[in-house]
Formats: structure tokens, sequence, C-alpha cells
DNA sequence: AGACATTTGGAAACCGGTGTCAGAATACGC
DNA sequence: GCGTATTCTGACACCGGTTTCCAAATGTCT
């Protein structure tokens, strides 16, 4: 009963092809081909005749038929090393938002960066399905020999990053340095003059940018960096233990720590609990990403939010927006919105 | 340089054709297809020196005309309402495992179970991209009307969930109530006699078969189980926390509280904190999933571990397994250990 | 030796679109 | 009114496989 209105008068038989509308609004079958892209160079009285039995009866190219003719498949690929498995898919997410309406299928591919053969892997990849374009996730999105090879391969790519790797047309990135320059400036302004940082990976561009912006805080206020008082991990929880235990062992402690995730911050957090330190009373923390572990622990974390899931949609939106038709061009959200999240887990110090 | 590796013979010129392998190994392009194609009518001495041929060439055949002609993508669609992000992740990972070495793909489409669109929207989708097969999961895998329509539209599926839903060739399913069961039973081996439940969202088969086993030790206990003990959630951790509070309201307190995931086990531990409860010395609490948060909150969680990565790839074997042909019939990896992990969240009650 | 089964090949159609290019239709300049 | 420039449109080959239908070659069985 509720099934009648689904296909819009294609009767539920064979899915009508291009040769259906041809015959039916008496053109051929390259003139329905041109509405369906777009041409310019097109009556537009004919193009309206055409797309009217287009609608009635609920034709729709086919994808593989295009995708053989095109030599480009629609679809968008996902290429991804990241550990971290709420912003990865907060990022597929923004990708299918964008990809939302249109006829680009997201197709997630993640990769081994430690693996020698993973540029020939994703070469593979991108010459076997001929992808429309990639979106590249950090960290691996600052890999440019990775980028390089798309343009090889004449693959369109968007990379996201902490900061601008590649040409507008390439990149979208968000702005670590300054995020951390203002949490670690929000530390100061509490009173801490002794501050902790545990930074990320060595050769992660993130890591350096947050580094660089741990420091200019702390160079505008005046403040010293002691080396001794930078530990480093590699994301992970587990990692975030052991650089929080290092610092602990300082003396004397630093009253706050800047952790370059929340990943690495939880595992602060639960290390002090561990020694007995009490946050925030004897030692403040902050994290970044604003990832759901921040608020789930306790004390909740302080960190840096910053708008992952409409990067991606903007990236993917680099990648197809063109493509996609005015129609819906959508009114883009713009938001983009950073910020301070404050939480439990910061105090002035005693 | 180091790039004259990459392709084995195929000299970095235009892609191989069958008609090349054709011409090369002197057969026709029909045979070439049959042995792709794996057909069974072939002499073995052609089919050697075809795949010979196939090999040397780097002959991969072109998945777009494949598609056309075949009417079939090769592609294994993951169809969610998750959201979780470790569990979607971790089924992805599964998923891509049994693809890894295929020629198939996955392209990721989440659902709104609550949309009126969403099964129009999917068998849109079906149709659309002809997929060759789709991984339900849960919980949106226990829509029986999803599970119709890729029957009805011709595309294979394999349900994920809790219990048996389907027929074998159709579902991967753990036992929750078994493990729940036994999680329980360890509470009461401890002691415990006032345990509470929070339970998952009405309607949810996993929700269900949890709080079956929960009810099935109190039982084999002999334990009575109030009504007003048991609370509902719906997975996240802020109704894990109203539902803490309204079981903290109890009196006599329950001692011990089973959570039907981590998230809202985590939503109690939190609540305890705010309450001033401790944990475990005054409330046990377990969870279930044993994902990242459980290892990362404090205390650590009790939880129940069950092998989400291998049931993924145990369900998108079950799609491609007899089509990616002999080669790497791969030694299942058969594991599929479900334990209960025990953490700093149990005590015996004092 | 003749009948029959098993393999392989060939030609052509087909899957459902897109590119090329020539020809038709309309507009413009004089 | 006519040649020509400009706009549209259609015929046809093509993307790279699969499939159908037959026929031919080889081998096997009575």
């Amino acid at each position: 009963m509720t099934r009648s209105a689904q296909a819009p008068a294609a009767g539920r038989t064979a899915k009508p092809t291009i040769n259906d509308v041809a015959r039916l609004a008496n053109v051929s079958k390259k003139t329905v081909s041109r509405v369906i892209n777009r041409s310019p160079l097109l009556n537009a009285e004919t193009r309206e005749r055409v797309e009217k039995v287009i609608r009635e009866l609920g034709y729709v190219p086919n994808p593989q038929a295009r995708a053989l003719a095109l030599r480009r498949n629609f679809l968008i690929g996902l290429i991804h090393d990241n550990p971290n498995a709420q912003m990865v898919l907060n990022m597929q997410q923004g990708i299918l938002e964008a990809l939302h309406g249109t006829d680009f299928e997201m197709v997630v591919r993640p990769v081994d960066r430690s693996s020698a053969m993973m540029l020939d892997d994703v070469r593979t990849f991108l010459e076997r399905q001929r992808l429309f374009g990639v979106v590249l996730l950090p960290p691996i999105s600052e890999n440019d020999a990775l980028a390089a090879l798309c343009e090889e391969v004449g693959c369109r790519y968007v990379r996201m990053g902490s900061a601008q790797l590649d040409d507008a047309d390439h990149m979208v990135a968000s702005n670590d340095r300054e995020l951390v320059k203002e949490a670690t400036e929000f530390l100061i302004g509490q009173g801490h003059r002794l501050i902790g940082l545990i930074e990320g990976p060595d050769g992660f561009r993130s890591a350096q940018e947050r580094r660089l912006g741990f420091e200019d805080a702390l160079a505008a206020a005046g403040l010293s960096l002691p080396r001794s008082h930078i530990a480093r991990g590699n994301y992970t929880f587990e990692t975030g233990v052991t650089a929080a235990n290092r610092l602990f062992d300082l003396s004397p402690r630093p009253t706050a720590i800047f952790a370059s995730n929340d990943e690495m911050a939880a595992g602060v957090v639960f290390a002090a609990r561990e020694r007995g330190i009490a946050v925030p009373e004897e030692l403040s923390v902050i994290g970044f990403d604003d990832t759901p572990i921040a608020a789930h622990i306790w004390p909740p974390l302080t960190t840096v939010r910053w708008p992952i899931v409409s990067m991606a949609r903007a990236a993917a939106r680099k990648l197809v927006g063109d493509v996609v038709g005015g129609e819906a061009a959508a009114p883009q959200p713009s938001e983009l919105p950073s910020m301070l999240v404050r939480r439990a887990s910061v105090a002035p110090p005693r």
C-alpha cells in the first residue's frame, strides 16, 4: 500500500535507460546526455522537454556506465592512518554530509604509513578504481609524496591538516598554533608559571604546530621553557600516562600540563590519579580536540575544540562542489568555530 | 629510482586490456574472460598459460567495465546507524581486513532510523550502486524490513547482531545473553546482592538480550530483581549519568550496577564521582563492549569484551568468501574470544 | 569408424552511457 | 534573397569487459 509512492511513475519494472528518455522526448540519446551533463550549448526549450521526461520517468543515469565512458568513478576516497576513531568518524560524517544529495559515494581506505608498499598500494587503488577524488586525513595528509602521487595519476585531492601544507585548492587547514597559544595563555592567565608540555610524535606537523603555539604563549609571557618540561607522546592514552609520569618526577613539579591531544590529556589525569595528585587542585590539565573522552572522565577536561566535521565537509565540497551542479549549491554553512572549552580540569595553582 | 619496481613489467604506459592478454596468450578474449571468472569448463593447461600472461602483464580487469557488464559493482556496503565511533570503526576495520587482497572496496552508508525515507533511501542506494552486498551493523541490522529490502533488490546481505535474527547465511551473532549472565555472576560471586541494571533502549535486541542475561544470573542465584532497580538509557554517556542518579536515589542503594554498555557505565562512574560515591568501595560497576573509554577512566572499568573486529571480518567474508577464489582462502582466524575483562571498578561490597 | 563429449574460438550484440564530427536549422550581414 | 556564421542536434564509434550462439578442433567411447 504505502509502496505505491516509492518510484515516481516508474512502474517498478525495469529501470528506464537513456534510450527510453530519448524516445519519449523525441531527441537522440546524445541530447539527453547533454542535458544530464549540463552542456551549455543546448536549446533551453529542448532541455526543459527532456528534463520533464526525465522527471516523469524517474530516470537516473547508470553510474557504472558513466564510470566506464568517462573513465572516472563517482567515488570519493577517504585515505587515512588515523588511530583515533572519533576523529575519523567525524571526518567521515563531514564528507558524507557534503556528498549527500550528489551522485557520489564514499569509499574508505586506511593505509599503513610504515609499510614500504604504502604508495604502491594507494597508486593501485587510485588507478584501479579511477576515483573522482580523495580526501587525505591527517597525519598521512602531511605526506607530500602521497599528494604528488595523486597529482600524477590524475586524481583530485584535498588534504586536511594543521597548517597550510599546500595551495588553497588542495588544502583545508585548522590553525593549531594559534589555538594552542590561546589555551596556554589561559593557563598562564590562571596564574600558572611552571607548565609542562606533552607534545605529539616527531615528524607530525600537528605536533610541531601545537608545540609552536605553546612556545609562543610562554615567550609572550616572558616565561622560560626548560627542555625537561617537554615530554613526547604519540597521541595515545598510554604514552600520555608515561609522559605524565616523567613530568611528575620533576622538581619542582609543573602546576599545569598541556597535552597535545585529549587522549594524552586523559592519560595525564589517569596518571595523576594513580599518583594521588589532585586535579585540578594540584595540577591543571588541558587537552586538544574535544573528543568525547574529554567530557567523560573526571574531572572533565578543559580542551580546544576545532570544527572537525565542517572541515571535512569543506574538504569534500572542494572536490565535488563544482560538479554537483547548481540546484543545491548549499549556502555554505560557513561556521567553523574553534574555541577553548572550559571544564573542571583547570584551576589556579595553590 | 625506486620507482622502477612498481608495476611489474607493465612499462608504465597504458594499462593492458583483456585484448592484450588474449593476443599474447594466443587465445580469444572470451577465453581470458573464462579464466578471470573461473569458468570450470576450461583446460588446465590453457588456464595456466593465460594466468602466466596475466601475471607478466600485471593485467587487472577494469572494474568499471565489469560492473557494467555484470550489472553488479564490486563494492561492499556498510550500513549503520551506530552512534559509537569506536564500534563502527572496529567493524569497518574487520570488513576491510576481509576485503584486503580482493577486488572489493567498502562504501559506508550511515542511515537515520527515525527517517520515514530510510528504506527508500537505502533502496535507491542499493539499486543505483548495484552493490555486491552489504553488511548491516547493529542496531539497524535488527530491522527486518531492511533485510527484506536487500532480498528484494537482489543484494546479498549479512546482519551483525546480538542474537540469531536470521538464518546462518545472513547472520553473524554474538551471544550477549550468555556474556552478561557471566558478568553478572561475577558480581554475585563478589558478594553483591543488590544489583542495579541500566538497560539499553526499548526495542533494541541487544538491550533485550543483555537484560535477559542479567535476569538469568539473578534468577539462578535466587535473587529478586525489583522493577525499581532497572533503569533505562539509550547507550550514551549522558543517559548513563541520568539513569545512575535514579538508581542512587533508591534506598537501600544498589552496591553494584551493570550497565549495558561502556558509555553508560562511564556515565555511572562519573555520576558516582559527582555524588561522592566511591567506586569500587561503595559501588561496583561493570560495562559491556570493552571500548577504549573503559580503560581510560578512573577507576578502569570491568567490562565484557567481545570480538567486534573478527565478527565484522566474518560477516564480510560471508559475502565475498566464495567469490574471492581459492588462493587466499585465508586459514580462518577463527579466534572470536569473548571474555570478562576484570579491572578496578569491581570489589566486594562493604 | 561413427557418435558423442569436452574445449576453444569467432563474430556480434550488449551493458548504458559519452566523445567526435558532420549536417541541419536558425540567425546575421550585405 | 543569398552566402555565411552560429547554434543545435543526431549518427556512430567507443569505453572494456561479458554473453550468446555456433562452429570447429580434439579426444573418448561403442
